[in-house]
RNA sequence: GCCGAUGUAGCUCAGGGGUAGAGCGCUUCCUUGGUAAGGAAGAGGUCAUGGGUUCAAUUCCCAUCAUUGGCUCCA
């Protein structure tokens, strides 16, 4: 409660203290520590990121914050983006500017250069005129305008831009920000000066549709990311060249997993023999779980009448944005490249009468399918035109649904787990709240299967996210996002609740009360797609596969070619202990061959030489370990088989 | 699909109006070497494709295709 000339403010500790009325978040800062004071940025009160030199108004919570917070970078990339509009106006004049928001890593702003194209090679001269700017240490002067001069300003300044965004801020004062010779409408939230900005570097210019709608002007976005320090930029730069030495696309190719071809067509993977290898394992190992659960194999066509298709509900979605149909000489029928396996799935359950004592029923299939997505959509193995399922579909009683559900999550945990993904949230992903004409179904079925996914999450103790207007069409979702090595998010497996599909299929079974009773499907794909997974996969483990997945677990290296009838010995007795090995016969030294089967990521070298052949055993190397001491094949063949158990 | 960039040897890339270069890889020869690069020689490219400008285009211009960073979309 404040009181005429003070304020109470609540610290993030839960600490109380009383403050005179118009102090800044500096004083209070200051008043904390002097530390505190010099490296704060901004402040969070009751929930908002305001300015240090701003007097807070009323009692509430309060934040300090700096570098090292979200919020504290949050206020940094959002001045950064101030300075790139000043910088931008500064060097070009009459420059619109549509929002300039900070993003994950960074920030960007979007603005309407007229007729100037910019590129990638505009980018040093603009970041050079920030650094000069930013040294002005322009302060970050945050005030209220009235509504009417608001829009003078930017009826005098042409910007139709603001304007827009202006027609859709309530009447009353409207919030400016100025620095240096620039004002922007701004919410607010900026660190104290432009001098905090130390480092800067402008990563790339795109077009973005202005509201990211394409229906909207298209705009210049000029992305960019920006530190307190020169060296933070560094190691923010050596961190994009970590991530770029783990790139599925370059690995995949160096590794010879998969390739791509122009004239089979963009966005249709193509797997070399060792990248066909690694996805049958994986296949394999899926099956083997699955099995264990009750999942029953099927398989279904490539292609199905487009009837099928419109009973899913399927076609009228995304029959525009389907391949187009295949049409028979003579019949006049329309086919229709598989993009789900759902609705081959209904039909084989509509095939036969069901009964309750059959449900669950457990149809697994490693679908490939084939969907339209637009070419500047496609990217290596994520985001493909052909691509393969782990797919299952589980058609329960309503009364399994919960049950089956937590059974599904299970198998995800497993997956992960042997995969090495140790670090990961769900998403629960749920409808638009506002727009629901883009959902197929019955408010009460949604309600139910919304229902079923967050009570099964909570039962498994999940730490969840909810994000609406990411369900299917059909139905709600539980998302699982995995975190790689070097922390990046990626979407992998997905479950789903679908009360939709039964209904448009007519799918029935008898109950114990002999009446007929509709059944309740969960589509899942612990992997997502093989594709997808794999990528992340390479990614994740740089290449550097477990040992039971990866193409080649050992090479046989012989010190000179005297040895390589031993080689030859020591390669049988490995194909027939099951494992994966080669020889490399070349005639280099072996400190060159160690070196590139190295590089190559080989899990276990096998060198031999004089020594071996008299010992009738092996040197083992270890990848990234070095020199691991000789022993026999017998020997080394329980040790892989030992790492596998362990992994798995 | 839209905006920007890119396309030269198997790979990574340099070059530049007068029909091409490096490193790695590959082949052959010499070397028979003990835990991250031994030496030499050689093969390999219609400089993405199609047009245009020019005496001459791989180089400049246009279009197409593919790749790529974004936007939109994502069953």
């Amino acid at each position: 409660m404040s009181t005429g000339s003070s304020i109470e403010l609540v610290f993030p500790d839960g600490s109380l203290r009383t403050f005179p009325q118009g102090t800044t978040g500096a004083q209070v800062a200051a008043s904390i520590s002097e530390g505190l004071g010099r490296t704060a940025l901004g402040a969070v009160i009751n929930g908002r990121q305001v300015e240090l030199q701003r007097p807070i108004a009323e009692s509430g919570t309060i934040k300090i914050v700096r570098w090292d917070d979200d919020e504290g970078k949050t206020m940094f990339w959002h001045s950064s983006a101030h300075l790139l509009a000043e910088a931008l106006e500064a060097l070009y004049g009459q420059v619109k500017f549509g929002i300039g928001p900070p993003i994950e890593n960074g920030f960007y702003y979007d603005v309407d250069f007229g007729g100037h194209k910019l590129s990638d090679a505009d980018l040093p001269a603009i970041e050079a005129k920030m650094l000069e700017l930013a040294k002005n240490n322009s302060v970050f002067n945050w005030y209220l305008v009235p509504k009417a001069d608001a829009l003078a300003y930017f009826e005098a300044k042409g910007d139709h831009l603001k304007l827009d965004l202006l027609q859709g801020l309530q009447d009353g004062d409207i919030s400016f920000v100025r620095h240096g010779n620039f004002t922007d409408l701004c919410r607010g939230g900026h660190v104290p000066h432009t001098g905090h900005i130390k480092a800067i570097k402008l990563m790339s210019v795109a077009g973005a549709y202005w509201r990211g709608d394409e229906k909207n002007q298209m705009l210049t976005r000029i992305y960019g990311v920006s530190f307190p320090k020169k060296a933070l930029l560094d190691e923010h730069l050596l961190r994009l060249e970590e991530a770029k030495k783990r790139d599925h696309r370059k690995l995949g190719k160096e590794l010879g997993l998969f390739m791509f071809s122009q004239k089979v067509g963009q966005g249709l993977p193509i797997w070399l023999p060792k990248g066909a290898a690694l996805r049958e394992r994986l296949e394999r190992f899926m099956r083997q779980a699955q099995k264990e659960i009750g999942y029953l194999q099927v398989i279904t066509p490539h292609i199905a009448l487009k009837e099928l298709y419109v009973t899913s509900g399927h076609y009228e979605k995304y029959g525009a944005d389907s391949f187009r149909a295949i049409d028979t000489p003579s019949e006049g029928e329309s086919f229709f490249l598989k993009p789900m396996n759902c609705p081959h799935h209904c039909e084989i359950y509509k095939g036969s009468p069901r009964s309750y004592r059959d449900l669950p029923l457990r149809l697994a299939e490693f679908g490939t399918v084939y969907r339209y997505e637009q070419s500047g959509e496609l990217h290596g193995l994520t985001r493909v035109r052909g691509f393969t399922q782990d797919d299952a579909h589980v058609f329960c009683r309503p009364d399994q649904v919960k049950e089956e559900f937590k059974k599904v999550i299970d198998l995800i945990f497993k997956v992960f787990s042997a995969l090495g993904f140790t670090d990961f949230e769900a998403q629960v992903s749920l409808r638009d709240q506002e727009d629901r004409s883009k959902y197929i179904g019955t408010e009460e079925n949604w309600a139910k299967a919304e229902q079923a996914i967050i009570e099964a999450a909570q039962e498994k103790g999940l730490h969840t996210v909810t994000a609406y207007n990411e369900a299917a069409f059909y139905g709600p979702k539980l998302d699982f996002m995995v975190r790689d090595a070097i922390g990046r998010k990626w979407q992998l497996g997905t479950i789903q609740v679908d009360y939709n599909l039964p209904e448009r299929f007519e799918l029935e079974y008898v109950g114990n009360d002999n009446e007929r009773h509709r059944p309740v499907m969960i589509h899942r794909a612990p992997f997502g797609s093989l594709e997808r997974f794999i990528a992340v996969l390479i990614e994740h483990t740089a290449g550097e596969f477990p040992l039971w997945l990866t193409p080649e677990q050992a090479i046989v290296l012989p010190i000179s070619d005297r040895f390589l009838d031993y080689a030859e010995k020591v390669l049988n007795q490995l194909n027939k202990c099951d494992i994966r090995a080669s020889i490399d016969a070349r005639g280099e030294k072996i400190g060159k061959k160690i070196r590139d089967a190295e590089l190559n990521k080989v899990p276990y070298m096998l060198i031999i030489g004089e020594k071996e052949v008299e010992a009738g055993a092996v040197s083992v190397r270890k990848h990234r370990q070095g020199d691991v001491g000789s022993m026999s094949i017998g020997r080394f063949s329980d040790l892989i088989a030992e790492e596998i158990n362990i992994k798995i």
